[in-house]
DNA sequence: CTGTTAGCGCCTTCAT
DNA sequence: ATGAAGGCGCTAACAG
């Protein structure tokens, strides 16, 4: 590969206007950059990105950072990853997505900065460890969902509110009727669980419903969304046969529901209804019966945290921002209101 | 932040001790290690990623590039993108998203060499300018599809048969007893889709059954898949109510194609089959009826081509490979036997 | 407008 | 096992 010094000797200039031809930091003659460009195009030169990152202290590269050790993206990171993609072509920013373990990254040969201007956190948990390591290593950040405890005030997030959502999903369920709602919550110590779960008991003790811990389950991170849906609905269902609606976290674990459902012989939306907290416009509405839910506007997000992270970046200055995307109840056909009678078309005994 | 030298004066030691002590390139006492990894503590210092970069002439960090301006992942992408990430976290490598435009980069300032050792070419289609780019550049490339024309033969690749994968959809369906199979095929120019419509000429040749351009159509990049699968579904079983077999791209399109039966009253199985090519093993099962299709294995694509890719930039050699991963037909329920009298049902006529 | 001279932070010979 | 000096390719500060 040429470098700049080939160039600026068949040029016959200086490297820095060999440098400042390609960067336009500063103006050069049009015959000079003509002859630059022409002996550049000979030689099939182009300017060293790395030396280049190394000289002026930015990479023009923001990372996307999951947590855990095995990757593995879902529907809605995919939305969140797009609207990051988006704003990042629009500013000229490349996106690294960190698929590396902890353990490997603490390996002696392997320690090093890391190559990126700032980081995007996905999914952050209680005792997130990784706001702080990029506090401390002075990297730019932008969390997409909560950050946990004192790090919402001293970091910028884009989050929806899901304590309302909480709410909201579960106000919507009483209204209807259901006094007995499951809510199959996301991964235990995601915050997003956490603010869901809150919602949920607000609205039940604003409406005078008592909380039956029974009733409120997390993920197993082990297993797919759709078969825990699967199994633990099958299971409480069978438990607790007064459960007359459940909230999911996604549509797949809704999906996971629908077929327990349809085992059991239980009608939905007739004798259980279902909501989910979801992204996905395109098969929700079709599954039978459609699946009504809150949308969360996953490529919004992912656009706004990225377009926070590179302003930080450029502007090297640290005023915490906070920005909420509002979301959106879209009434399909998943939910009904309470039937009186449900326990005892299904053989079980009701509580009250 | 701390450099080389700070660490090798607060030691005691040279730089290249310290250099050393971490690349591990070459043995230093347990003591001086112990006095320069404690020295790195306290200055909280980490090797310069791209200083590294510099001097080593290696990133480890591998690109994936989409074509087109505007990104957008399919879930297909999505399980390539997972078997990637895995097979990068495995290696030791960094996965960089290509999200910029080429008019982005070839704008003077922005010019540059890509800070990827290579790259992963997504969506390969006839006149791809990719490849030969990077040939040029000599920079590492494994193409996941198949390459256009000569390339071929001159970078690896990771592939399914796609013409055999064509040739057995349109088998099924010939064998079902439909003659009228309509082929809703990816986008015109994707050689995947070349490849496929190759795969269903030869099947209806074999079977003696005529070829009919009407009912091989490309999808509209500009469109939704889903939407696509609905408008052009229905405007072709209108028009040719002979058709008792569609053959889509993606779930995603078949469920487009799904609507539009239901609302022109047109039942799957009995009066129309469908099957598509599909890497989702989620959604399709929860078809109504559940979806046939012939399934890709998306994440194990993009596993080998990292694999391919990685190999490639460690060894520096150029031994082209080519990967076909095997497919697999899932049969659910949305084929079923041709009808004898479907075309007087839906009041069309039949060219029999 | 252009050239000269120092770095950026690390790695790598070649010594010892 | 450790040190010294030079280089990776580019940008930046200072001249003129």
């Amino acid at each position: 590969m040429a470098t700049i010094d080939d160039v600026a000797r068949t040029a016959g200039v200086s490297k820095s206007t060999v440098s400042n031809v390609f960067s336009q930091k500063r103006p050069i003659s049009k015959e000079v950059t003509e002859r630059v460009l022409a002996a550049a195009r000979k030689l099939n030169y182009r300017p060293n990105y790395w030396a280049r990152s190394l000289a002026n202290r930015t990479t023009r590269i923001i990372g996307l950072n999951m947590p855990g050790e095995r990757v593995k993206f879902s529907l809605f990171h995919l939305s969140l990853m797009n609207g990051v993609l988006n704003e990042c072509s629009l500013h000229g920013y490349r996106l690294l997505v960190n698929s590396l373990p902890k353990s490997y990254l603490n390996e002696l040969p392997h320690v090093s900065s890391e190559p990126v201007d700032g980081d995007i956190l996905l999914d952050p948990v209680e005792k997130d460890t990784r706001i702080a390591e990029r506090i401390r290593k002075n990297l730019p950040v932008v969390v997409i969902g909560r950050p946990p405890g004192d790090f919402e005030s001293k970091v910028s997030y884009v989050d929806n509110d899901n304590v309302a959502n909480g709410e909201n999903a579960t106000q919507y369920l009483l209204r209807l009727g259901h006094n007995r709602i499951l809510f199959l919550n996301a991964s235990r110590y995601k915050t997003v669980s956490i603010d869901r779960g809150l919602g949920y008991r607000r609205s039940l003790e604003a409406a005078g419903v008592p909380f039956d811990p029974q009733l409120l389950i997390h993920k197993d991170p082990d297993m797919t969304s759709s078969s825990f849906g699967y199994s633990i609905s099958k299971e409480m269902l069978m438990k607790l046969p007064d459960i007359t609606a459940i909230i999911t976290d996604t549509d797949k674990m809704a999906l996971g529901v629908y077929r327990a459902a349809s085992e059991m012989g239980i009608a939905i939306p007739d004798d259980l209804s279902v909501i989910a907290f979801s992204d996905d416009s395109v098969f929700a509405p079709e599954f039978n019966p459609p699946l009504t839910g809150i949308k969360l506007f996953g490529e919004q997000l992912g656009r706004e945290a990225a377009k926070l992270l590179i302003d930080q970046c450029a502007a090297k200055q640290h005023s915490v921002k906070r920005i909420l995307i509002s979301t959106e109840m879209v009434e399909r056909g998943s939910c009904a209101a309470a039937s009186q009678n449900k326990g005892k078309i299904q053989g079980g005994m009701k509580n009250e």
